[in-house]
Order: structure tokens, then sequence, then C-alpha cells
DNA sequence: GGGCTATGATTTACGACGCA
DNA sequence: TTGCGTCGTAAATCATAGCC
């Protein structure tokens, strides 16, 4: 009972955000994809297994990355900067 | 058909993959009411009769093509309520 | 604590495609 | 060739985490 319980609770327990590493994968994932980020569901299995999240949380994350994205594109361009430098930083090494 | 586009450009802004239908209906939340009758109804029963559906829709105030896609969303949900409710045991 | 915004999740509404 | 099924998604909205 005590452990049905325990999950039951788990289960409703509150929504934390994601850890300051998940979102630096989806983020490296979306910017170096801007021209189509929309990641096949195996691309979204690994994203999930290595953000340690589920794939349905890596679906709502790229649905909300893509209309809050493209609703104010300029908000977000510090960041897309951000990004395009460090994989720019990647391909060079 | 189809549509979509194919143009590169990582240091741009121009983002152009997807949309909105012009024509599209802005989602419209529905009331308590309807939903919990709604949600009723599917424990009744999954899937509409064409009578059903025709019934359920004058007593809600809703048409017909959206009591009809209210079931289709509600099917997926309980689909993936489902498969979370698989990969457990685990706590 | 209170307000405010960011962020993750859920809810409507379709387009694309499948099948009978 | 109509018509309802699923799948993936946009867009709006909800709920609340988390910061000041």
């Amino acid at each position: 009972v005590m452990i049905l319980r325990s999950r039951f609770l788990d289960a409703r327990r509150k929504r934390r955000n994601f850890s300051k590493q998940a979102t630096e994968i989806l983020n490296e994932y979306f910017y170096s994809h801007l021209s189509n980020p929309y990641p096949s569901e195996e691309a979204k299995e690994e994203l999930a297994k290595k953000c340690s999240i589920t794939v349905s949380q890596v679906s709502n994350w790229f649905g909300n990355k893509r209309i809050r994205y493209k609703k104010n594109i300029g908000k977000f361009q510090e960041e897309a900067n951000l990004y395009a430098a460090k994989t720019a930083v990647n391909a060079a090494h | 058909k189809e549509e979509k586009q194919q143009q590169l450009d990582p240091n741009n802004p121009a983002a152009n993959w997807i949309h909105a239908r012009s024509t599209r209906k802005k989602r419209c939340p529905y009331t308590k009411y309807q939903t919990l009758e709604l949600e009723k109804e599917f424990l009744y029963n999954m899937y509409l009769t064409r009578d059903r559906r025709y019934e359920v829709a004058r007593i809600l105030s809703l048409t017909e093509r959206q009591v009809k896609i209210w079931f289709q969303n509600r099917r997926m949900k309980m689909k993936k309520m489902n498969r979370e409710r698989s990969g457990k045991d685990h706590l």
C-alpha cells in the first residue's frame, strides 16, 4: 500500500525545469537544425536518453521551442548566436 | 499537395518551416460542463456511433466535427497515458 | 510573502495519410 | 469517394517553478 501510494504521489509530483545540461543538449540540436527543427522519432529517443527525460518531453520541448522561437525571433537572437558559435567551435575540433 | 521548403541558412533567422492555415479556427477551450459530459460519454464508450455523436453535439452545443475530433484526441491521450503506465516499476 | 515571467504540459483543431 | 481511424503538429492556454 505504501508503495502504491508513493507511486501515485510520484506520478503527480510537481514538474521541475529540466537540468541545465539537458536544456543545453536540446538547444544545441535545435539551433544546429534551425532550417528544419523536427527531430525524427529516433533522434527524439536519442535526445531523451542523453537528457534523461521521456520522448514525450522531448516532443513537448520542441513544440514549445518552435512556436516560441517563431513568435519572437529577436528575443532568441542572443541564444541563437551563442549556440551557433558553440557548434562552430565543436566543428573546428 | 505538399509544400515545405528546404532552404538552408544557418546564420540567418530565416526559419520558414511551417505554417498557420489562415482558415484554421482559433482554439476555444471547452467549459467544465462540456468536458465533464464528454468524459462521461468516453467512459461509456471510446467510439461514438453517428447517432450518439449527433446527440452529444446537440446537448453540449458543439458541432459534430468538434465532438468527433474531441474523441480522437481523447483516444490519443489515453494511449499516451497507457504508454507511460507501462514503462514504470521502480521506486 | 507577492508579483511576474519562463517553462513544461495539456487542450483544440487540422493536414496528411491509411483503410474499408 | 465518403468517412472515420491514427499520428504529428500548431497555437493557445493552463499550471506553477523560480527569480527578484
